[in-house]
Parts: structure tokens; C-alpha cells; sequence
DNA sequence: CAGCTCAACTTGTATTTACAAGTTAATATT
DNA sequence: AATATTAACTTGTAAATACAAGTTGAGCTG
């Protein structure tokens, strides 16, 4: 209904780019169409196609080099999508499968969201709380709760979470995104909670991530906290 | 001996903000001076200083903010700069202390590095290896391991790793930036080694992270192995 | 004194133009 | 057939110019 905000040829690019690297137009190791190719196409001048080709850049989608070309480099592995190693080879994403736990619905904040404090205004409404577990070969190996605040997200809880991450649902339909963050890791010991959710015989050492989002939206932040077993996988990730 | 390459204008004025902001000339919070006025100062023109500034904000030293101007957001504590968050306050960088365990040294790889496979040339060559103790309020709290191939670094063996990041002295010294990288994190359980330098009585969980940094450098990745005692303080970061 | 207006600042976005430096492949030469 | 040269491509860097949109504070008005 409400129209969506028009965005500026830079970013509009950026997002026809970024998908079309993400539904595997191009693989890795492919060279995009060169910047004044996509000036042509694009109606846009280099300066605005090399801003949005900057973006590709700082997120990993891509690396320039002088005088060849944008290299395709796959699907960055960052802060919102974690992926896992295997000890012995990589995991495919098709061995990974997510199951909601808890589906988004509407509740209160604790007194802070995994240690990080809140805000007034953020303290004032309720928080969105979903929890997912992803399973590698029918072995649950991570834990997900995510909190975000209760604010201006039409129809959030109606959303999809099994196959699309939060951030992308966050960036494209609500024009949110995570411009950084802090994060906190530490090492635990397994509790019975845990334990039961990995199905565990013992208390082994389990790897914890809790996470505060930044955002382009001044005053909104997301929160997530990660357990994750990494006996049989590390957790992994590019930067 | 060796001419420094000539830098051009937008990074010499990236390393001056940067130096300003790092040195505290400027404090968090603190607005830097207006792309104008950064015009005037160094004698280039906005999109120069534009650029300077994106990279600033892309590595977290700035925030932007339309018509108010470019907020320092102090130093950030990202890949490079690991730090600690107290469970009860955060912990200033006068607690923290860094022990050089065995001081950089050319030595040979193992198989790998740290389980990331090594390319031909860096097989060639040998590697240096330094190790790091850092601790806090007396208690060893994180221990890592650095491996740096051997290619194209004089005077390497008698840089001071004590004060200064590795990050820093290759961007500064040798023109090398890391531009990215990969990263596993797991709990672990202590061995032996690792209890000795923790000081630790039992086997508690201890989290490991092993890294390979890609650098603008073709070909050349350095690599490091950081375990982390996370029982009192988390390892903190932001991205 | 409170509230409003608006000028002067700030950053955001974009075009146009130009040259530097790296890569590639076609062509010429030996 | 191998090697060198060079044209045509690529990205990297930079200036100049213009307007959009957000913020701030001085000055005016009631």
C-alpha cells in the first residue's frame, strides 16, 4: 500500500547487482559487465555505477582489479549469514536447514537484550523474539534468538524466516539496514537447555555470539544471540 | 633506503584522520572538521575528501550524519583489534597488557596454516612466527599465534609488536592492507598447553578463532591463531 | 520570552571531463 | 613459432560543477 520511497539510481543498481549475483546469474570467479557496460545499460555515469560497485566491494561480493575487471567472489559469508566449516569439507547450504523453534510474535523486553542496555524508546514497546535452530545432517548445530523492537514494521509477523534472512527482509521491505554492530564471543559450558536443544549427553563447550545491530535507521537497533556447537563444525566466516 | 611510493591525495588525507582520531586528537562524539573546510585544509577537492572520509566510515572510526556533519565514533574494535568486555564494565586499553611469548622469527609452515591450505609460493618461502600473551588485571586472558610469509618485508624480524598491531605496521611500513579474510570460531576444551598459559586449573571452555587475512597484496595472506579465555571477559568487537 | 522563518551551514547524490595505470589480445617482426 | 609492440579495453584517481535534503542558529514577530 504505502508507496515505496524512491531510491537513488545508485543504490538501485546496487541492489539489481547484488541480486543478481545472490541467484547465481554470476558464480564466482566471473567477471561483471565492465563499468561503462553498465553505464550504457544502466542510463547511470560511471561515478554512480562505481558507488554502487563500491558497496559489492565492502560487503564481499566482489573484489575490482585495475585494468581487469569486478571478479564475482560468491556469497560473502559476514556477520548476517554464518555459515560452518566442516573439518573435512564445507558445508553446502543444501545440508543446512533451519527450523523455527519460536515464531516472531509480539512480547516484552527483559530487563536488557542479552546484556546490551536499552534505550527509552526502545523500552517503551515490546520486541519481536524468534528463535531458530539450524540442523547440518539432522545434528542441531546452532541456536538462534533474535529481538527486534516493536517499531513501524507492518506485517513483521506474517513474515517468512525459514528461507530468508532477517536482514535481507529488513533491508528490502522496510529499507533497514545493519551499518555495524558490536558483538560479544565467548566460550560456555554447556547448560540442560542447551544440552537439549543439541541433544547432548554432556556439558561440552559450547560457542556463544550476542549481538547488538546498528542500523541506517537512527535509534533502531536488532539483537541476536547465537549458540552454536562446533564439535563436529567450526563456525565460519569471511570479513 | 627503498622511496615510498607516492600515495595519492585521498589516502594520505584517510591516514591523517585516522592518525588524528587513533592519537585522540578528536573524541568520540567530536564532529571532524566539514568536507568544505577538509577542502581548504589539504588542498584537494570534495570528491577526494569524500573518499578519505567513506573509507573511515567503512572501517568505523566516523558516522555521517546529513547536514550535521562527521561524528567520531572513537576507535573500533573490529578484526584487527580484538578487545575485552568486562562483565561489569568495559575494560580500558590501560588494563590490558601484551607479553610477547616468542618474538617474530623466520621459521617453516606446518602442513597449513592454522587449517587453511597454503598456495605454492607461500610453501616456498618461510614464514614468521610471533606469539602473544595479553593480559589483564595480572590474569592471561588471551594467547595468539601469527604467522606472516616471508615475501618482500625488510627489516620484519626487529619491528616492536609490543605497542603496535599488526594491521597498522603493514599498512604503514609495507603498504599492505588487509582487505578481508576468513575466519573459523569454535569452543574448545583447554589442553594442557593452553591451561598453563591461562594459569587455568581444570579444562574450562576456551574459545579459538583461526583467521586468514586477504591483503591488497596479490597472493599474500597472513594468518593468525587467537585463543581466548572468555570465562571473566567476553571477546568483544564491533563490524 | 516563545515560536517561527530563513539564511547559511552541513552531507547526499550525480554529471561531465580528464588522465593514470593495469590487462589483454591482435598484429608485426624476427 | 616465438617475441615484442601497441591499440583497445579495463579500473583507479581527481577536478569541477550543480542541486537535493538535513541541521542549526540568528533574527524577527507576536
Amino acid at each position: 500500500m504505502g508507496k515505496k520511497k524512491e531510491l537513488p539510481p545508485y543504490k538501485i543498481l546496487y541492489e539489481i547487482l547484488r541480486k543478481q549475483i545472490t541467484d547465481g546469474l554470476y558464480s564466482k570467479g566471473d567477471i561483471l559487465p565492465s563499468e561503462n557496460e553498465l553505464c550504457s545499460t544502466h542510463s547511470v555515469t560511471r561515478p554512480t555505477v562505481r558507488k554502487a560497485l563500491d558497496r559489492l566491494v565492502h560487503e564481499g561480493y566482489i573484489r575490482k582489479k585495475q585494468g581487469k575487471g569486478s571478479i564475482v567472489q560468491g556469497q560473502p559469508q559476514g556477520v548476517g549469514i554464518l555459515s560452518l566449516s566442516g573439518t573435512t569439507s564445507a558445508i553446502g547450504k543444501e545440508n543446512l536447514t533451519t527450523k523455527i523453534v519460536i515464531k516472531q510474535h509480539l512480547t516484552n523486553w527483559d530487563e536488557d537484550a542479552f546484556g546490551f542496555p536499552l534505550n527509552d524508546s526502545e523500552k517503551q514497546v515490546g520486541c519481536y523474539r524468534l528463535e531458530r535452530l539450524r540442523i547440518v545432517n539432522k545434528q542441531p548445530v546452532f541456536y538462534d534468538i533474535t529481538l527486534v523492537p516493536n517499531i513501524n514494521l507492518p506485517r513483521f509477523v506474517s513474515r517468512n524466516f525459514e528461507n530468508r534472512s532477517l536482514f535481507d527482509i529488513m533491508r528490502t521491505a522496510y529499507q533497514i539496514e545493519v551499518i555495524g554492530g558490536e558483538q560479544k564471543l565467548m566460550a560456555i559450558t554447556a547448560d540442560e537447555k542447551i544440552q537439549k536443544y543439541f541433544n547432548l549427553k554432556s556439558a561440552q563447550p559450547i560457542l556463544r555470539l550476542d549481538r547488538k545491530m546498528e542500523t541506517s535507521k537512527e535509534g533502531f537497533f536488532f539483537y541476536s544471540q547465537v549458540y552454536c556447537n562446533t564439535a563436529d563444525y567450526a563456525l565460519y566466516g569471511t570479513f
